[in-house]
DNA sequence: GTCACTCGGATATTCACT
DNA sequence: AGTGAATATCCGAGTGAC
């Protein structure tokens, strides 16, 4: 039996069965988009009886054919699955409409309506272009096209992306003479982060960093960048000398950081602890501090990211040793390693554990027992009903072919078995419960905006792990920052451990999410809360200003929206660019503001 | 080389509500 | 019928494991 943890007492039991009031669009909508074909189920015997009769020598009848039609296949395909079949029975004529499905054999296409093509090349074509003419302008590329009407003035044109480049720095909270400085300095094609690290280099370059910012220039950024995003190369701002933790030198080689296999991060509850690792100073607390963001983000992100976080290498962690779901993430932080403790109760890390009423529907041939990650989208209502209907149409067990289709979308989509021949997705408060939040912590809000606001978040067993070792050094409770809260991962992690929180100061974009936040906060906190919108907003003279009023931060913590990082998004993935390259830099930037006032005062 | 996996987004379409 | 919200669909990359 599967606990939840939870402030409610009645709440301390999972039900696989949604609450009443919930709408269930995941089961409702395929079962009633199909109210035909539900009630023609009825009417046959099974599935195993019907295949073995064949509707394949029946021939392609009207109705058949509708049937196929209903699966998703167009009409053509099926017409020529048919009469390519021949005889051979429905089995293979599934195989057949599958295989036409992979290798995009649709006749429809191919036959008659060529026409849908040509303008199809031309758009994509297009795309290209404006693809790759965004893509030098790191930063900007939300804003519009601000200059695009002075194509013959070139001058203006520079004129103008330089004043953007500034201007963008300057919302970051550049001073804006120095971000001009940067941009004259780097050129107007180099990329934001190019340009605050440069910022960077000349602020601190009295402070034993790293020497003046001419060293800068030799690095050819203010040439015209030709090459992709990712091969702009960040410079080592930290001394080399003191770190120890990487032999290479310079920073020049952007190496990628290799993840570990197995991906459990130092260490593992109940596992070796045998780590110890040596901090620089720079990143001795207070505060203590806590990064996070997706592992496989593209080449050169992780090792920059490490560089500005004071040469720390990351923690990769995979939540799959947590709970039954996995969730690859990396973990930059400079909490002690030693007395961690996990979470209780320890959460069940397979499937049938977790969700005890699939295991009934659970076919041999599917050999998942965890989740992949979870995601901001679930699959579709049609989506299911084409798996029902292969599956229905096929013997017990399937042909290989229909298992592969099957368990791929199963795979892709992080499909339960929930019914005969039935999948569907998660519902979101059994995401909840995989991701270790109270029941019913997003409800409220729409469908959709909980699985969003569920996909990007922590998954709290595993944070909690890693801020075990605060328990103990906080007693009287503490003062947080928390950057990119989301729905309140780290609060929640925190208040499961019993870790009392004084203060949080939280920013966070999403106005559902400072809601979920605030509410969970009214029911189980007596500390103060204030919500930030916007993280622009949090200069360092608010820092200063707040670190007066409470007496210093003891941890900053963020996740890293990764809407440009995630191997999921696979349009606008652009590395440590544009408007990611922003949020870090705000991550790094209010935790330096905070590390060098906390020092000051 | 193949394969699995990935904190997505713009746009078209449908749905729910007034 | 009009409106805004919710949902469906297309898109097809980069990376690491093998």
């Amino acid at each position: 039996m599967v606990h939840w943890v939870s402030d409610n007492e009645d709440s301390d039991k999972f039900e696989w069965d949604s609450d009443d009031d919930d709408e269930e669009v995941g089961f409702n909508a395929a079962g009633a988009g199909s109210s035909a074909l539900a009630s023609r189920n009825i009417d046959v015997p099974g599935p195993s009886t019907r295949v073995a009769n064949g509707y394949g020598k029946a021939g392609p009848s009207a109705s058949s054919v509708q049937e196929y039609v209903a699966m998703g296949f167009p009409e053509e395909m099926v017409l020529k699955a048919m009469k390519d079949n021949g005889d051979d029975g429905v089995e293979s004529l599934v195989e057949l409409l599958l295989t036409y499905k992979a290798i995009g054999n649709d006749p429809s296409v191919n036959n008659g309506s060529t026409s849908g093509c040509a303008p199809q090349a031309a758009e994509d074509s297009d795309d290209d272009i404006l693809e790759n003419w965004d893509t030098d302008d790191a930063g900007e590329r939300n804003k519009g096209p601000a200059f695009d009407e002075s194509g013959d003035e070139d001058f203006l044109h520079e004129m103008s992306r330089k004043d953007e480049k500034v201007e963008s720095l300057v919302k970051m909270g550049f001073p804006e003479d120095e971000a001009a400085m940067a941009v004259t300095r780097c050129g107007q094609d180099a990329s934001i982060d190019v340009l605050f690290d440069s910022i960077y280099a000349s602020q601190t370059a009295g402070d034993g960093y790293y020497g003046n910012s001419s060293d800068h220039e030799d690095n050819s950024y203010g040439g015209r960048k030709k090459g992709r995003p990712g091969n702009t190369r960040k410079r080592k701002r930290f001394g080399d000398e003191a770190q120890g933790s990487r032999g290479s030198l310079g920073g020049i080689n952007d190496e990628p950081m290799p993840l570990p296999n197995p991906m459990i991060g130092f260490n593992l509850p109940n596992g070796p602890t045998s780590v110890y690792r040596s901090l620089p100073g720079q990143a001795i607390g207070p505060p203590y501090f806590y990064y996070e963001n997706v592992a496989l983000a593209p080449k050169g992100v992780w090792t920059t990211i490490s560089r500005f976080l004071y040469d720390i290498q990351p923690e990769f962690v995979d939540s799959k040793f947590f709970c039954a779901a996995a969730r690859k993430r990396g973990y930059i932080h400079n909490l002690p390693l030693v007395n961690r403790s996990a979470l209780r109760p320890i959460p069940p890390k397979t499937i049938f554990e977790a969700f005890p009423r699939t295991k009934k529907w659970w076919p041999s041939w599917d050999p998942r027992r965890q989740f992949n990650c979870l995601q901001t989208c679930v699959a579709s209502a049609k989506l299911l009903e084409r798996i029902r209907l292969a599956l229905t149409n096929s013997e017990d067990p399937p042909p290989q072919r229909v298992q592969k289709y099957v368990l791929e979308e199963c795979r892709k989509w992080n499909l339960a078995w929930v019914g005969l021949n039935k999948v569907a997705p998660l519902e979101p408060d059994e995401m909840e419960f995989l991701l270790g939040f109270p029941k019913d912590h997003t409800r409220g809000i729409s469908r959709t905006e909980r699985y969003r606001s569920l996909g990007n978040s922590f998954q709290v067993d595993t944070v909690a792990y890693h801020l075990s070792v605060l328990r103990d050094m906080f007693p009287h409770g503490m003062n947080v920052l928390s950057l990119f809260s989301g729905i309140g991962g780290a609060e929640v992690a925190l208040h499961r451990l019993g870790i009392r929180m004084n203060n949080v100061i939280s920013v966070e974009k999403s106005e559902v999410n400072r809601t979920i936040l605030k509410s969970w906060w009214d029911q189980t906190q007596t500390g103060t809360l204030i919500e930030i919108t916007d993280v622009q907003t949090l200069t360092s003279e608010k820092i200063e200003s707040y670190i007066r009023r409470i007496g210093g931060f003891d941890l900053v913590i963020g996740g890293s929206p990764c809407n440009n990082l995630a191997g999921s998004n696979r349009h606008h993935r652009d590395g440590l660019e544009g408007e990611h390259s922003a949020l870090f830099y705000h991550y790094f930037r209010i935790l330096d503001s905070v590390k060098s006032i906390m020092e000051r005062l």
